[in-house]
DNA sequence: CCATTATAGTTGAACCTACAACTATTTAAC
DNA sequence: GTTAAATAGTTGTAGGTTCAACTATAATGG
């Protein structure tokens, strides 16, 4: 890759996060194909409360993915499709739709863990734990800075 | 914001990432807006080569930039499309398009740079000098993981 | 030379993101 | 109690990303 040499020589912070957030989200995808699956990182990341937390509501499927109301709607449109969740209308407020996940989508999210653990692994490669609690806490006083309207 | 807590406790270096590189370019879009100046943070990006080295071909632009060909096709596109670059073919070889700015365009970079300049500080708030460079140390190691292909 | 191969750029499809405008419903407030 | 304001979700538009397939041109090597 010869735009190494750029990236490491004019090292630019928002340069370095935005090619760490493409490549990884394709790592992830590049590895989720090999164990014969069909998930992007973005669908991991919405399935994920879902999981923990069965018939959770979209506004607050957003809140804990950090995701605007919008993208969610659409992710669920194409899990919907993928017949990995449903959307149910809750009986009491009529405006709220809870997600829940069907046996494709569970055995789906199941079958993802692993792919997540080697994802991390291969990221994490030759780095510390040490060095792992730095960085997140660095990273976190920059999501802060950025995070206030 | 309610996902803040999710976010810290339940703290994941994917959704870190993803959430300080997406709140960055909104950051810089905001602050580009206060300048009462039409930018977005790729299209500064993909200007930045094109300033430093005029003529410079797609991609040349693509390695710089770290981004897929068909992007640049598309952010040149748009950067076009607003008069702030024009394309040219190459006289010898010509398959290549090179790159140069218009006057607009050159007016613009420098009218952003200080947008750029104000949203790296707010970034950086509360962050001495040392801690920036051991992260961009570990970032650095995380991006030479992800792109051994 | 001519055929293969490599390179530069474009196009179309699928997905993700943000913004603004919209619908439908609930809550508040007078 | 009805009008006003807040909330949940959807839709449309515009931009950005990736992949695969494509065009056009250039370089290579028998």
């Amino acid at each position: 890759m010869p735009n190494n040499e750029k990236l490491e020589s004019d090292l630019d912070l928002f340069m370095l996060i935005g090619q760490i957030q493409k490549l990884s989200t394709k790592r992830f995808v590049q590895n989720s194909h090999n164990y014969k699956l069909d998930i992007s990182l973005d669908q991991w990341i919405v399935l994920g409360p879902v999981w923990k937390n069965e018939g959770i509501s979209q506004k607050n499927i957003a809140d804990y993915c950090g995701k605007d109301k919008t993208s969610v709607t659409k992710i669920i449109d194409t899990l919907e499709k993928k017949n990995l969740v449903v959307r149910v209308s809750d009986q009491l407020d009529h405006r709220i739709k809870r997600i829940v996940l069907s046996n494709k989508g569970k055995k789906l999210f199941l079958d993802a863990l692993p792919v997540m653990e080697q994802t991390r692994n291969e990221l994490r490669t030759g780095i510390n734990d040490q060095e792992i609690e730095t960085l997140k806490n660095i990273l976190t006083k920059i999501y802060n800075n950025l995070n206030i309207n």
